[in-house]
RNA sequence: GGGCGUUUAGCUCAGUUGGUUAGAGCGUCAGCUCGACAAGCUGAAGGUCACUGGUUCGAGCCCAGUAACGCCCACCA
């Protein structure tokens, strides 16, 4: 007999099942022409750390996938790799050399950083494939790819250099988020604001040679003194009348219509407004006319004369109703300045201090020109107040230093028609969104068609393939270049310079001979690489069979924040520079929360290591967890957990002590240690993995298969294969069969929707309620039966196979594992013939639903038995009887009722300790007896000397209660003419049909509780 | 400000084209070492389906509105 344990040892499955696969090249897919492909790449992680569970459900998703489709007998690659993730990445590695050795990236310069960069990415490239394969994604290794490879970086010159040469990439001016200490611009999505206290200051500037009736000077509003030195004009609104009116009127409307709450608030701004076309206007109007009659204002401290313009950027109802503009440092005045054709004076270095714009304040950082400044102004005079004020600071998420915005050169990629063949792949269906409601958001993005900025201040990404040349004519490039078609060049007018573009290989500085070529030093946008992911990885530009064969690929499985950012960009390259989308579906699955519904990371000590949930419950129950919990609407809040290092108790997190270094546990109070340790006593604890208790129900699911295996597996010996008749099988037979047929139709539908959680469910279900506790309830008797055992031996072992297969892209490692003790026990399976089973259940085939195994009349027989079973247990629990002790059960029905149950006579032994002793219509109630009324059945337990009475009573008159309000119900619902008349005739006569059930059970009962009532006293317990 | 989502048992979530008594897991209670499984088995308790109105013979589901929570985008001298 085997000797298997009791519990399912995920550990050991996983380190011997995952290189088997390997070995045996089951993750490799090759172009077959035979096969349909069936392709997926991996959204690359970050090289920045290690994976979260976010990725752990991103992975998992993809590769039930690419398991199923594996089974189903396409050619399935699934590309993995790692992303460069430029500016994240360099910011890491900078933050750590300065930590770590004090430091900057200019002490080691480009190459030496690069080289740290590179040291980094390899030692977490290392671990994220690893995470991947102890998740047991079966990614194909041998096509790993990074986004700096150069297989990705051919790539890149090639994308660049056609957008290039058709003039659909541009250098020019731009405000940008500047990070002062990583030097480099930033995206949007790379700032977060922080509300910190702040000021508004109040100044004034003189007017020049003011003329009778006008003011002698404006007064404007700012909550940077500082950035005057940049300010090239002061804005007035053109008609600041119409505009305090307009929104007079509409702040009148609002305050009629708004609740009760808000009207204070209303009335406020309203008088405020009130007060301003009174005491206000007559000096905007003044303003505004001095504006169009081209008057100046003074700017003090660098004495400059500014004009005066009118712009309606200058908003009567807000600060003064007069606006400074600086252009070069403010993202609406940029857009101000160039409407107005005003100068933009950069007055910032990049590394934030002030700049020879600045006059005499050149030199020092921001902070400290700001007091200075306001100091200076206040000594003319011109400081008219000053107020406290919270201000909305935007940071760089990288760098966590506040953002300084600024006018720089940078390249930008034209988006009109890029954008536009975006969207109509999307529109016209040639690449679908799931869930459909994400379309919105991918299109409202495209249809702004802002161009992208692609150019970064880094060191760590594909630099920029463009030499500049201020010297050469274009005779002489033209010579220089000859009959070389990787080489173009266009005129940047406001440098006064030649860009060049190289296609596939570097220029020499003097490849223009008699002058010297300069590399632009920016490199790329990290999602320049990333939007050419699906077609790089399977060698575009090169027209390699991969690319013939798998692309496009067939879906893209990633998270809803980068809809836009990655998935947009995607699918304009594809269409760029293929010709064909890269992808036909696009899957966007939940995100992972916090018990608190926040997003999980590791700057709030709230994240789940993957591998700590492993460790603890084993990559199956991972993976079957996260199946269970990824359904269409909602996303997975994961309830975080301390797992005690000294006695493994789990320790809910809160907000509160989810920061501690040290904490004690409620259960065996001693301390352990969390990430959060930095003292010597701290770290010398054991420290505390992070899981969540959300993975037992998976885990305890895990080791019910293992179990129901196992005792398959035991019960196997002398197993011969061999095809079963039909005459041969039981009900149970044909009952697991047909709900095995249903099952198989159900998860493949689910899968193909990306219905996780319904196939989880699905499977759940089935396994455990179904085969687990009537299937192999059932066939226990059968076994032990030498005449019964072979076959039931051969449907025990093939109802297993075909559970283990529909299992295995959810749960790989256990049903290899018990696939290989099946394969030993019963090499060949099947029914209906039997064959070898495969040497792997990766590459077994999977299931097909048979419709001809659907058997709805032993199904509805079968629901019979388990509510006559269930009532039996349920008398047998009310009323305490013993569980060893058997008891005796009468069923009173009509004789097909009795025809259906007849055969399930042996199982209510086996699965309820009772023997029923008559069945039909004749069945006469024995004088003491528990008894339960179904629909069509009226069961009675023999109960004599056994039965507490009273309990027995209280009872029936609850469940006499109960029929009688629904039967009130049923006969209200019939009575009602439209009803009758209106619903469609089946559904009136389901109806009757239940009222008269009912009125049956109620007449049974009400039969049981006379009988019990007349009861002489002495007969109860 | 614009968009999207959520609201169902103590907790976390399912709930199909509108049609019997709204389900599951966890938790709770009661009882079980019976040769697969205590990470288990059997049974029970637990719900005004956020609120208001409408459509319908019939609404958890469809429509309108309200509220709370969450996310994304835009903006904030």
């Amino acid at each position: 007999m085997l000797d298997l344990p009791k519990q399912y040892d995920h550990q050991s499955a996983q380190k011997r099942w995952y290189p088997f696969w390997e070995s045996r090249g089951y993750f490799h897919s090759e172009p077959d022409p035979a096969k349909r492909p069936f392709t997926i790449v991996i959204p690359p992680p970050n090289v920045t750390g290690a994976l979260h569970l976010g990725h752990a459900l991103n992975n998992t998703l993809q590769d039930i996938l690419i398991r199923q489709k594996r089974m189903q007998g396409f050619e399935a690659l699934w590309v993995p790799g790692t992303d460069h993730a430029g500016i994240a990445t360099q910011a890491v590695v900078e933050r750590r050399l300065l930590e770590e050795e004090g430091k900057t990236r200019h002490d080691l310069g480009r190459e030496g950083l690069v080289g740290r960069i590179w040291a980094w990415k390899n030692q977490y490239e290392a671990r994220i494939l690893a995470q991947l394969k102890q998740m047991g994604c079966s990614c194909d290794w041998a096509r790993t790819r990074f986004t700096l490879d150069p297989v990705c970086a051919r790539a890149v010159r090639h994308t660049f250099f056609r957008l290039f040469q058709q003039r659909l990439i541009y250098r020019g001016k731009r405000l940008v988020n500047w990070d002062t200490m990583l030097q480099t611009a930033v995206a949007d999505d790379e700032v977060f604001h922080e509300t910190v206290p702040g000021h508004f200051w109040y100044f004034y500037y003189p007017v020049i040679d003011p003329r009778p009736g006008e003011p002698d000077r404006v007064m404007i509003a700012t909550t940077r003194p500082e950035t005057m030195l940049g300010d090239t004009a002061v804005a007035v609104h053109p008609d600041p009348a119409r505009a305090l009116e307009r929104i007079e009127r509409e702040l009148e409307k609002k305050l009629a219509e708004a609740p009760e709450r808000e009207k204070a608030d209303l009335a406020a701004e309203l008088d405020e407004v009130r007060r301003r076309r009174v005491e206000l206007l007559p000096e905007l109007l003044t303003l505004r006319d001095m504006a169009h009659d081209g008057r100046r204002v003074m700017l003090p401290l660098v004495d400059r004369p500014i004009p005066l313009v009118a712009d309606e950027w200058a908003k009567p109802e807000m600060g003064t109703g007069c606006v400074k503009i600086t252009p070069a440092h403010d993202p609406n005045d940029y857009e101000v300045g160039l409407r107005q054709g005003l100068p933009m004076i950069n007055i910032l270095n990049p590394d934030g201090t002030l700049n020879e714009f600045a006059g005499r304040y050149r030199g020092q950082a921001v902070l400290e020109a700001r007091q200075n400044v306001v100091a200076d102004l206040e000594k003319l005079g011109l400081v008219a107040k000053i107020e406290d004020r919270q201000i909305d600071l935007a940071h760089s998420d990288r760098s966590k230093t506040p953002i300084e915005p600024l006018l720089t050169d940078q390249w930008f990629v034209r988006m009109e028609r890029l954008s536009q063949m975006a969207m109509d792949a999307v529109t016209s269906g040639r690449v679908k969104i799931l869930p459909q409601r994400y379309t919105k958001g991918y299109l409202d993005w495209l249809s702004e068609k802002r161009d992208w900025p692609i150019s970064r201040q880094l060191w760590w990404g594909h630099q920029i393939p463009i030499w500049y040349c201020k010297t050469a004519t274009e005779d002489e490039l033209k010579a220089a270049f000859r009959g070389r078609s990787d080489v173009v060049w266009q005129w940047d007018g406001d440098h006064r310079q030649w860009l060049i573009c190289a296609e596939e290989e570097d220029l020499a500085p003097d490849a223009v001979p008699g002058h010297e070529l300069r590399r632009e030093n920016d490199v790329l946008d990290t999602w320049f690489s990333s939007a050419l992911w699906p077609h790089s990885t399977l060698g575009w530009p090169d027209a390699t069979p991969e690319l013939g064969y798998y692309y496009p690929t067939s879906v893209l499985v990633t998270s809803r924040d980068i809809i836009t950012l990655w998935v947009a960009r995607m699918v304009l390259t594809g269409l760029f520079n293929c010709g064909d989308v890269p992808f036909r579906e696009v899957f966007i699955h939940p995100k992972i929360l916090d018990a608190y519904g926040e997003t999980m990371s590791k700057s709030k000590g709230n994240g789940v290591d993957p591998l700590d949930v492993i460790e603890k419950f084993g990559a199956d129950s991972l993976r079957f967890g996260l199946a269970y919990l990824t359904t269409e609407t909602q996303d997975i809040r994961m309830p975080v957990a301390f797992e005690c290092p000294h006695c493994q108790a789990l320790i809910e997190q809160t907000k509160e002590n989810r920061t501690r270094p040290r904490i004690r546990c409620v259960h065996c109070q001693k301390d352990f240690s969390t990430q959060w340790a930095q003292k010597q006593a701290d770290r010398a604890l054991p420290r505390a993995a992070v899981v969540s208790e959300r993975f037992e129900s998976a885990r305890n699911f895990c080791n019910k298969l293992w179990n129901a295996a196992r005792f398959t597996l035991m019960n196997l010996e002398g197993y011969t294969p061999g095809a079963v008749a039909e005459e041969e099988l039981r009900v149970e037979d044909r009952w697991v069969l047909s709900r095995l047929a249903t099952v198989t139709g159900q998860v493949t539908e689910a899968l193909a929707a990306y219905q996780y959680a319904d196939a989880a469910r699905t499977l759940y279900g089935f396994a455990w309620d179904e085969f687990c506790s009537f299937y192999v309830e059932m066939v226990k008797g059968r076994l032990q039966d030498p005449a019964a055992r072979p076959v039931a031996q051969r449907l025990l072992a093939h109802v297993l196979d075909t559970l283990l297969r529909l299992l295995h892209p959810m749960i790989p490692f256990l049903t290899e594992e018990v696939w290989q003790l099946l394969g030993q026990a019963a090499p060949e399976r099947g029914i209906d013939a039997a064959r070898p089973a495969a040497a792997s259940i990766m590459i077994a085939p999977w299931p097909e639903a048979d419709p001809a195994r659907r058997d709805p009349e032993i199904e509805e027989r079968f629901a019979r038995f388990q509510e006559v079973l269930r009532a039996v247990r349920e008398i047998r629990s009310r009323q305490n009887v013993p569980p060893r002790q058997s008891i005796e059960f009468a069923a009173r029905c009509d004789a097909a009722t009795r025809a259906l149950l007849v055969p399930m006579e042996p199982y209510f032994a086996s699965m309820a300790g009772a023997r029923p002793t008559a069945w039909g219509p004749e069945v006469e109630a024995p004088a003491i007896s528990a008894n339960a009324t179904l629909p069509g059945i009226e069961i009675f337990v023999d109960l004599a000397g056994l039965i507490d009475l009273d309990a027995e009573i209280a009872r029936k008159k609850d469940e006499l209660a109960r029929l009688d309000a629904r039967i009130a119900t049923q006969r209200k619902k019939l009575a009602n003419e439209n009803f009758v008349q209106r619903a469609p005739a089946a559904v009136v006569q389901k109806e009757r049909d239940t009222l008269r059930d009912l009125e049956g059970q109620r007449d049974a009962t009400a039969a049981v509780l006379d009988r019990l009532a007349s009861l002489p006293q002495g007969k109860r317990s």
